[in-house]
DNA sequence: AAACCGGGGTA
DNA sequence: TACCCAGGTTT
């Protein structure tokens, strides 16, 4: 059977009763999609009860205050939503003579209503054939198709907003988006989906290459952190420097490295020998240079190191026990290996 | 492209 | 704790 008809037969038989669905007014329609939006069903309805029977009509709700309407909405978080909601309520009572548009070009320019809500308004109510996107319908077509694509892409984006497009039945629907939406978060849940008795089983790729729990494919956006590091390489008059061991639980731990001072942004030479480690390192005369002009930028998976490496020449000091000679010896982060390399080879 | 916006449920 | 939820707006 084809891909829409199995998800339209599920879905009558397994929907569940929601009073947005009893209804074609496109303004409770819309109240409900604004609400649903990152929200679960069964957090948003009591609030739907309410605005539905304090504001029966968009006009009712472009009349109420911002602060009644924000309180109504109190609990449910992202308030920007209320906010919005009710600039729109008004602009349709005032602007549009309470008609709400009809077609998915005009409902996506009012605020608040991106490509899914404006796609669900056009075929709930109007019963445009517009192929809605939400988070479950990325898992049920990544895992019936086998699609590898990170739903959180660009290119992911414009994927799968085309091949919902192409799937949906043009006669129906309404039914089609709500099945698929209503499988997603019934059938195909996101963490132990019901497998063992889907009616897609037999077809779904994801199943077949045991892949269903890690799909739909999301990139990770990992924040990364910047980080200014000056590494203070001494050179004593005895051809001596120090190498500190890394403990603790962060990067390169244990590994050697010079010592090291770490800054909230880059650092110029007055600025370094004014700080407490410096001169508890170097009480008494020194001369110093930054020996790379340029920062050398060392990127890690999370974390963006801005190095300056500081050549700081000084005679005997007690503390510089390693011979310049057997530097090599120590287990150094590559970073430190390659300044190495080049520092040397000037020698 | 990434940050931001929230409260709540689930594993 | 980490992830996710009938996403959209702003930068």
């Amino acid at each position: 059977m084809k891909f829409s008809n199995t998800l339209i037969n599920w879905y009558l038989q397994n929907k569940r009763e929601l009073p947005w669905r009893k209804t074609k007014n496109p303004y409770f329609i819309w109240l409900s999609e604004i609400m649903l939006q990152q929200t679960r069903v069964a957090q948003g309805l009591s609030y739907y009860l309410k605005f539905t029977e304090a504001f029966p009509t968009v006009f009712d709700l472009a009349k109420a205050d911002e602060s009644t309407v924000l309180k109504m909405w109190q609990g449910l978080g992202y308030y920007s939503r209320a906010r919005n909601l009710h600039f729109t309520a008004k602009h349709i009572a005032n602007d549009l003579n309470g008609e709400f548009p009809s077609t998915y070009k005009n409902i996506i320019k009012l605020k608040g209503i991106g490509d899914y809500t404006a796609s669900a308004i056009a075929s709930f109510a109007f019963n445009k054939p517009n192929a809605v996107v939400d988070g479950n319908v990325y898992r049920v077509l990544s895992r019936y198709f086998g699609i590898e694509t990170a739903i959180n892409s660009s290119t992911g984006i414009k994927e799968f907003k085309t091949l919902a497009q192409s799937l949906i039945d043009k006669k129906q629907p309404a039914n089609y988006n709500q099945a698929i939406m209503e499988f997603g978060a019934i059938q195909c849940k996101p963490q132990k989906p019901l497998c063992i008795f889907c009616p897609l089983s037999d077809s779904c790729v994801a199943l077949q290459k045991n892949v269903v729990e890690k799909l739909p494919i999301k990139e990770k956006k990992l924040k990364v952190r910047n980080r200014y590091f000056n590494f203070l390489v001494i050179k004593t008059d005895d051809n001596k420097t120090i190498l500190l061991k890394r403990k603790g639980k962060g990067i390169w731990q244990g590994l050697y490295q010079f010592p090291l001072i770490e800054s909230k942004k880059n650092i110029n030479k007055n600025e370094l020998i004014t700080t407490e480690e410096f001169n508890n390192l170097f009480p008494h005369e020194i001369t110093i240079s930054l020996f790379n002009k340029k920062e050398i930028v060392h990127k890690l998976s999370h974390q963006h190191l801005h190095t300056q490496f500081w050549i700081v020449e000084t005679k005997k000091l007690p503390q510089a026990e390693i011979n310049w000679n057997k530097v090599e010896k120590y287990p150094v982060p590559i970073l430190i290996a390659n300044f190495l390399e080049t520092y040397q080879a000037k020698k």
